[in-house]
DNA sequence: CGTCAGTCTGAAACCGTTTGCAGTTACATG
DNA sequence: CATGTAACTGCAAACGGTTTCAGACTGACG
């Protein structure tokens, strides 16, 4: 059993309410009566039960974390970020996998939205009416999407782009093709705008292949359709997508990057290790993690004072070996 | 503000405790009355408070994961598995990445271990006595690694070892390596001895390379090695090292299969996507998930029950494009 | 020496549930 | 009709903390 606050009053020779004072409040107890019962404390192992504080409190010391898919290595670095930063806030994290389902999606951020004080949630798939019924009976903040004032944390996709795009520029391509992601996917819809953008300002042809699924498979599916389009470029809205294509390139016996230059987004562990590794537009996925959760707290510690509640984190183009100098034909 | 269980009552015209009753031991109230208060909590979109409830049954309705490195893949897959199969029994999970730091493990099993029923510790690097004290106060389901009597989820590491073996000698080869993974991993320690038997049956010769950190950058760390030592195949003790092995000897112009078979094990999404594609031994990895969390509650339901608080599950040679003839010379 | 402000401390109420116990009711039985 | 029994239901006490409020003590000051 573990010790209650009752036995370290008596331990100490106080009462509960020292006990939970000295604790919490330290400066509003004696330094003697204190030292006697953090000793006290310390002797008995004692440790406050987090579920009759927040009884009380109203806070349960948790955050949720709420991801579409972890088989996609994107998300388990953002966790990671999550995880560490709320560890260093003393807050512990509830995950839970969506499996890509925008319903099991919004049923999730239900239940869990009870137990927790706050919920991050990475790439919602939710629809925007949704969203919006949610966080205002819970404070969420959202990754990699944006939407009316809701906090969030998005990366410069649109910079990412134009990197991308001036880099394919400087090797010469004049024709750049876009594989996208779901439908529903906010960033999906940013990166094309970004592209758009950019391929204007550039004078290039952009060519969109479609949405496809955020998976290996995808990227797979889309590469023939790609290969017909007749472009010598090509982003892919991630790296798994990208390597996909690699993949079925590689077996229709395109050459990468002599025949087809290959873009992908996210710079995952595993682009690195293709052939060719892959060049990307890296996003610091770990920082976005910790970056959701500072703006979480701030957002529970203060609930109205919180001013700008978004962040922008920037991207940067790696070059790697999967694009080169466009053919001349 | 969330509705409480008195304003169900109220609601319902009956008293708290009836509500509580009808919610949760529904035979226990007259048909008509669990009507009515059903309803009415339906009305009030009533959900119990999980605080409140835990603080006097002592059941949390959490259970805590933690995993080493969730940037490894094999780990996100089992945390699928734990996930998909808590949500069903109504569980939440907590999750945890220890960074791959012993000492961090211990702390936070100590600290996540209050708030939570159980605890599920996904190939843990924890000493021997440091788990023994452990699982006095904590009830602790380990996966990946035996020891005693406390409960696990293993693979059948020995039947995995002579699958691969087997084909190897198949193929022709006679010498084979073995990259291991960290000292303190009893996976490792336990692959290395099916490993052991099996050649040794089969007559093989077997050179252990040694210990490397369980990431691509181990395997790449190894690959010279391996090539110095002048075996045909090699085995590593994860596909992440396999594929890090793979990346290497294509730099050192070693040709795979043709003048060196690989063979990793977990069966990670990316071993399907490499150049050539990786055979391995293929752990179902969200099955031991699942199979953990059902120990788990199993254990935590009937806490002396359990007869046989340990599963084994079994594993699969996948033939891939890394493997091939034994050169002869 | 009486008064007052200021500083600490303790008693008690409360948070939202569950649950042992006792009370009520209905019904069957003798 | 009295009684025993079974089936429900409500009261009140927990669970382990936090927080309000008031009281006790201290020292300073008039």
């Amino acid at each position: 059993m573990r010790a209650t606050i009752r036995e370290v009053a008596r331990e100490a020779g106080v009462s509960p309410s020292t006990v939970s004072r000295a604790l919490s409040m330290p400066e509003m107890v004696n330094p003697t009566t204190r030292e006697r019962v953090l000793r006290a404390a310390q002797r008995l192992g004692y440790a406050p039960n987090r579920a009759a504080r927040g009884l009380i409190t109203g806070r349960t010391g948790n955050i949720g974390l709420i991801v579409p898919d972890l088989a996609n290595p994107f998300f388990p670095s953002v966790v990671k970020g999550v995880q560490a930063r709320a560890r260093e806030a003393d807050y512990a994290v509830f995950l839970a996998d969506t499996d890509e389902d925008p319903t099991a999606e919004v049923g999730l951020i239900r239940v869990l939205g009870k137990q927790v004080d706050g919920l991050i949630l990475c790439s919602p798939r939710a629809r925007e009416e949704e969203i919006r019924d949610l966080c205002e009976s819970t404070t969420l903040v959202m990754v990699n999407r944006r939407f009316g004032s809701v906090p969030s944390v998005v990366f410069d996709n649109v910079d990412g782009m134009r990197q991308a795009v001036a880099h394919l520029q400087a090797l010469g391509h004049r024709r750049v093709a876009w594989v996208g992601g779901p439908r529903t996917s906010w960033s999906s819809r940013d990166r094309l705008r970004g592209l758009r953008a950019a391929t204007a300002a550039a004078g290039m042809e952009l060519v969109v292949a479609g949405h496809f699924p955020p998976h290996f498979e995808g990227g797979v599916a889309a590469a023939d359709l790609i290969i017909a389009s007749g472009v010598t470029s090509v982003i892919a809205y991630n790296d798994l997508m990208a390597l996909g294509l690699l993949g079925r390139l590689r077996d229709r016996g395109v050459q990468v990057p002599e025949d087809m230059s290959v873009i992908g987004i996210d710079d995952i562990q595993m682009s690195t290790m293709s052939a060719p590794a892959l060049t990307t537009v890296s996003l610091s996925k770990a920082q976005a993690g910790r970056a959701a959760v500072d703006l979480l707290i701030s957002l529970l510690e203060q609930p109205e004072g919180v001013r700008n509640a978004r962040r922008e984190l920037p991207t940067q183009l790696l070059v790697r070996a999967s694009t080169g100098v466009a053919q001349t034909n």
